[in-house]
DNA sequence: GGCAACTTTGCAGATTCGGCAAGTTGCGGT
DNA sequence: ACCGCAACTTGCCGAATCTGCAAAGTTGCC
């Protein structure tokens, strides 16, 4: 998390992490995950594989922490918000700052077709699925907790914090699937305020 | 699917699967996670490990088929609803139906407390999260293409419909746990109405 | 009865997973 | 500046999983 504030040490690791993490990315969106071996990512990021094991128990888990890192990062910003804020407004709010943070798409492959291409292959993949749930719930854990908090409610009695945060979770994934497939493309900001609009209002259906 | 019509060869099929499954939840939950191995449950469901494999790629997948069942099963129910009754209604009622189907608990262990205990382990385990999560996942493809149709929207272009399935995903997700964990035991109809009224009023604060 | 389609199964090779012990390196106390 | 501890990396190894392939056993249908 805190990049600045930690011993050299700390950040040796965060950036083997990230370096892990990027790279098993970069050679899916490239190859496809079938022909990607824990041991190709190990030497992309300069490792060895057995160090590979030490920060994820799988591809997959590798692949995701982007993701999971960002989802943490908007619970976190939750937290900042001021308590007097309308909920969804705060929640809202939230999700672009921790949507402005993480860039999905470092270096130079920002407008890079068969990069998008590839992303939307990755992201369809079934085996990764489960992957990216499974970060955006243990992140809910951590909104829930946010949530509960700002309200006065109590996690381990009370169904609305997990509600929410599992609502919102469900949210992000749609906002991102549409961000990823949209064609032409929209905003980020105006998919966050389309579907927490929508979520606030209750869903109506609409006509 | 259909356990009625299909010929000798499909009821077999059906009842491997569900064998297979079921062995698999009843020796997690005895044992915990870590302590079986597909060899136990091919075994147990008097099959080789090979077929196991044949029905399932891994432990995590035939623990949360059932799961995974019911998931399509409210889904296939809420194709059956009235075109006219509110959406919200027309969920709940299927998410009703769907969940009376499946015993959750078969034979002798409806009562039993330290199967409770052991269904807790399991569901707590980290490793089932994203596969519970990815069973959602795969049902909500059918959820939203059921809630498009009744609302006649596009699943590809409107983020509609699958905006609506994956909160009611994780409506369900957090109903589960909670039916699950709650003390004194709650039942499900009111759980189940209580989470989609919140959702269908915007999920407001409570105070 | 007999063929065609489907399912089960054993086997083998590739890959992943996780414990263990040895080697390295950052961090803090003296 | 020096030293010892704790953390991290790594290689090695065995257990477990996954998958393709071909043989053997079943089922459905004429």
């Amino acid at each position: 998390m805190d990049t600045d504030r930690a011993g050299l040490r700390e950040r040796k690791k965060q950036e083997t992490r990230i370096a892990l993490s990027w790279a098993a990315i970069r050679l899916t969106v490239e190859r496809g995950l079938d022909n990607v071996r824990i041991e190709d990512i190990a030497a992309e990021a300069g490792v060895s594989t057995r160090t590979f094991s030490n920060y994820f128990g799988s591809k997959g888990e590798a692949i995701v922490a982007r993701h999971h890192d960002r989802a943490r990062a908007i619970a976190a910003a939750l937290r900042e918000r001021p308590a007097a804020e309308p909920i969804w407004d705060a929640i809202t709010q939230a999700a672009l700052e921790g949507f402005a943070l993480g860039q999905p798409v470092p270096q130079g492959h920002a407008a890079d077709q068969s990069w998008l291409e590839g992303l939307r292959l990755m992201v369809a993949e079934p085996a990764l699925q489960g992957e990216f749930q499974k970060a955006g719930a243990a992140a809910e854990a951590e909104f829930a907790a946010a949530i509960a908090e700002r309200t006065g409610t109590d996690v381990a009695q009370d169904v609305y914090p997990r509600l929410v945060a599992g609502v919102v979770g469900a949210a992000l994934n749609v906002v991102t699937q549409q961000w990823l497939v949209a064609e032409p493309p929209q905003s980020l900001e105006a998919l966050l305020r389309d579907v927490f609009g929508r979520l606030a209002a209750g869903l109506p259906e609409p006509h």
